[in-house]
DNA sequence: TTCGCAAATGCAACAAATCGCGTTATAATT
DNA sequence: AATTATAACGCGATTTGTTGCATTTGCGAA
C-alpha cells in the first residue's frame, strides 16, 4: 500500500478539532497545504479513510455529509424535518444499544454519530405543513 | 396551499413498493409521467415530502440517498465501510429505544431505515485495510 | 367570474461529486 | 541501484444536485 499524503492531512485535520466538517470544507482546508490538489483526489482519500474505518460519514440534514474522526467522541442528534432544529441526544442513551449489536452481529460499530430524523414538538402542532 | 402533482405522482410510485429509490430513480420514473418535468422540480418536491414528515432520506453507504414512504415498514441494516456488506437488524432490536426517545423528547421519530456504519468480522481479520 | 396572491414550475447558470484514463511515484523485489 | 507492479494522482468529461429569477397556475376572496 502506498502511503498518501493526503490521507495523512485529512486525518491530522479531522483530529484537531472535536468536530465535523463537510468535504467543501476539507477541500478547502486542504489548499492551505497543498494548493495543487485536485478534488477527485480528496473524495478518493475520504474513501479511502473511511473504508479503513479511520473516519465516519453523518448525514445531519444539511444537504451535505459532514466527515470526523472516529474516536472523537460520541454525540447523537435529533433533527427536526421541519424546522431544521437539532437536538443532543446523551451519549448513554445509545450506547447500550450499539453494544449488544456488537455482540450480536460481531460488526464493530463506527457510527459516532447518530442521527435521527422526525418532527419536533413545535412542528407538530403546527395545523398544516 | 396549492397541490403539486409532481408531490402526488413521487408519493404514488413510493407508496407502490416496500422499497427505496434513490432521486435519480425518482426522477426517471416520474420522466416516465411527466415526460417534461424538470429535475429541479422533482428535487423540491422531494423537500416538501421530507418537510411535511411524509418521506424519509436514509443513507445506506452507495452515495446517493434513498427516499422511501414514511409507514412502509420499518428495517434497520448494518453496513460495512469496507465491503458494502448489508445485514438487517431486526425492527424489534430498535424499536424500545425509539419509543423511549420519543417519549423522553416528544418529538415524532420519522427515521424508519436506521444505518448504522462499522466493519464486520470478515474484514477486521483483514490484516491490512 | 374575475382578481390577485402565493405556491409551484421551468429554465439556465452554477456548483458539487463521480468516473475513465493516462501519468506519476512509492515500495517491494531482485 | 535498477526494475516492476500497482496505488495514488491529475485532468477533463460527465453526471448529479442547487439556486435565482421569470413565468405559470391553482386557490381563495371579492
Amino acid at each position: 500500500m502506498k502511503t498518501s499524503s493526503v490521507d495523512q492531512i485529512i486525518a491530522d485535520l479531522l483530529g484537531q478539532k472535536q468536530y465535523h466538517y463537510t468535504s467543501q470544507q476539507i477541500f478547502e482546508q486542504i489548499r492551505t497545504r497543498l494548493p495543487a490538489v485536485n478534488r477527485s483526489t480528496v473524495y478518493r482519500s475520504l474513501d479511502r479513510l473511511v473504508s479503513q474505518g479511520k473516519v465516519s460519514i453523518s448525514d445531519i440534514g444539511t444537504g451535505s455529509l459532514v466527515y470526523e474522526l472516529v474516536g472523537n467522541g460520541m454525540h447523537h442528534h435529533l433533527v427536526c424535518q421541519h424546522c431544521h432544529q437539532i437536538i443532543t441526544i446523551p451519549a448513554d442513551e445509545i450506547n447500550p444499544l450499539f453494544s449488544k449489536i456488537e455482540q450480536e452481529s460481531h460488526f464493530q460499530i463506527i457510527t459516532n454519530h447518530l442521527i435521527l430524523y422526525g418532527i419536533c414538538p413545535g412542528c407538530q402542532n403546527k395545523k398544516e405543513l
